[in-house]
RNA sequence: CUCCCGUUCGUCUAGCCCGGUCUAGGACACCUGGUUUUCAUCCAGGCAACAGGGGUUCGAAUCCCCUACGGGAGGCCA
C-alpha cells in the first residue's frame, strides 16, 4: 500500500462530485486537501504491468512506466487534461480507448490515474497520425484537408472521404482499396493497423472520389451537382430538371470532381462561354472552321429531327457529297458551340443543346 | 533536455511476427503507346523503394546492435 497524492486527490474529487458533501471547497466548487496543489499533484511511479500497453499490433506491446510527476490540477484550480480525460472515461464506463499515437506516452499517466481511482483501466490501442500534406508535423485543425466542412463544400463524396481516411494507417492486407463503410467495418482489425504515420495526399482522395462519382446513378449525380452548379453561378435555382439531367448524363463520365464540373459543362447553360484560344488555333490550322460550319449550318437549320442519329446521317450524307469524312466537321462544330476542344460525344451533345442554341452559336461564331 | 514510437517506389501501402517462394507486389501521381470525332473515360506498357553501417546466418526487407532521420509526449495545451 503506497499512499499518494493522487489517491488523496481522487477522494477529494469524488467528494466534490457528491452533492451531499459539505466539506471545505474552493470558490469554484472543488474540494481541496490542505496541501498545496503541487504536493497534491505528485504521483508515484508504478512498475509497468500488462495494462500499460500501447498498441494491439502484431503482438507488440509498449510497456512503459510513468516516472515523472505530472500536473493534475493547475495553479488556478482548474483540472488538467489527464485528470479530466480519465474522470470522463470512468464516468462513461469506457472499456476500450483507441486514439492517436500522440497519446502513446500519455497512456501510462492515464493508467496510473485509473489505478488511483481504483478503477480497472481500459484497453489502450494507438493508431498512427496523419501528417500534413506539406511541411512537417502532424495534421491539425488549420491544415489543409483537416476540416470535414471543406470536403463538404468542395463536393467530395462522404463515401470517398471515409474510404480514403480509413486507408491512412490501416489496410485490409489484400489489394482492396475501394470499400464502403460497411465493408471497412467488417474488415477492420488491429493487426491491420500500421506502425508508421501517414501523409495526407489529396490526389489519391480525388482519384477515389472520381471513381465513386462515376458510379452514381444519374438522379443522385444530378441531386449532388445541382447545388454546386448553382453556387458556381452556372445554373439558376429554377433550372429545368430535364435539361440539367440530360446535360449531366453526358458530363458525368467525364467528370473528375463535382468541384470542377462547372468548368466542364458550363457552356451548356450560358452563351457566354469562354473560347479556348489554343484549341481554336489548332483547329484553324487544318482547315477553315467558318467555311466548314457555313456548309453544315443549313442542314442543322432544316433537319427534321434534331437528335443524334438524324444529325449523324445528315452530316454523313453531306460529308460524302463533299468527298470528306464526317469527322472533318466535328472539331469545328465542337469548338463553335462549346469553345473547347474536348467534351462529351459531339452529336448527343448537340442534340441536348437543341437546335436553337446550336444554330445561334454557329451563326455567332461565323460572325 | 528527458522519455516513447517509427523508417519499403514522390505518396498510401503488401511483404516483416513464423529468414529462402522478393530479379520486392498493388494503388495514386507521372511518362509512353493504343482506342475514341475530341477528352479529364477505358485498355496496355513504363519509371520508381527495402535510410546507412555492423552483426547473426549457407541465406536478411524480414532477427540483433549502433548511427542518422522523421514523428510524438512531458516542462501547469487538449
Amino acid at each position: 500500500m503506497r499512499p499518494s497524492g493522487c489517491v488523496l486527490l481522487a477522494c477529494a474529487i469524488r467528494a466534490s462530485l457528491d452533492e451531499n458533501d459539505n466539506g471545505p471547497k474552493t470558490p469554484d466548487g472543488w474540494r481541496t486537501p490542505t496541501n498545496t496543489v503541487r504536493d497534491v499533484a505528485r504521483l508515484f511511479a508504478l512498475p509497468s504491468d500488462a495494462e500499460q500497453t500501447g498498441r494491439e499490433h502484431r503482438g507488440g506491446r509498449v510497456e512503459r512506466a510513468e516516472e515523472m510527476d505530472f500536473v493534475l490540477v493547475r495553479k488556478d484550480g482548474s483540472p488538467g487534461f489527464h485528470l479530466v480525460n480519465v474522470i470522463d472515461d470512468i464516468t462513461m464506463g469506457i472499456t476500450h480507448v483507441i486514439r492517436g499515437e500522440d497519446h502513446l506516452s500519455n497512456a501510462s499517466k492515464h493508467v496510473e490515474l485509473f489505478n488511483a481511482f481504483g478503477v480497472k483501466p481500459p484497453k489502450f490501442a494507438h493508431i498512427p497520425l496523419i501528417l500534413k500534406e506539406e511541411g512537417s508535423g502532424k495534421m491539425s485543425k488549420r491544415d489543409k484537408g483537416a476540416l470535414i466542412e471543406e470536403y463538404e463544400s468542395r463536393g467530395f463524396l462522404a463515401v470517398a472521404v471515409r474510404n480514403y481516411i480509413s486507408l491512412l494507417g490501416w489496410n485490409p492486407k489484400d489489394e482492396r482499396e475501394k470499400m464502403d463503410i460497411d465493408e471497412i467495418i467488417e474488415l477492420f482489425d488491429f493487426p491491420g493497423i500500421n506502425k508508421g504515420n501517414a501523409r495526407f495526399d489529396e490526389k489519391k482522395l480525388s482519384a477515389l472520389n472520381a471513381d465513386y462519382l462515376r458510379e452514381l446513378n444519374i438522379e443522385s449525380f444530378t441531386f449532388l451537382a445541382r447545388p454546386i452548379l448553382n453556387k458556381a453561378g452556372v445554373v439558376s435555382e429554377d433550372a429545368d430538371e430535364d435539361y440539367l439531367q440530360a446535360v449531366l448524363t453526358l458530363c458525368q463520365p467525364k467528370a473528375r470532381s463535382l468541384e470542377t464540373l462547372s468548368e466542364l459543362c458550363g457552356y451548356f447553360f450560358t452563351d457566354n462561354y469562354a473560347m479556348d484560344e489554343k484549341a481554336g488555333s489548332k483547329i484553324a490550322k487544318k482547315s477553315d472552321p467558318k467555311e466548314l460550319l457555313g456548309e453544315v449550318l443549313p442542314i442543322l437549320e432544316s433537319i427534321k429531327s434534331f437528335d443524334a442519329d438524324s444529325l449523324k446521317s445528315a452530316l454523313e450524307t453531306h460529308a460524302e457529297s463533299k468527298d470528306q469524312k464526317v469527322f472533318a466537321y466535328f472539331p469545328a462544330l465542337r469548338y463553335a458551340t462549346s469553345g473547347q476542344a474536348g467534351g462529351p460525344d459531339l452529336l448527343p451533345m448537340l442534340a441536348v443543346m437543341g437546335r436553337e442554341r446550336v444554330v445561334a452559336r454557329i451563326k455567332q461564331f461565323i460572325g
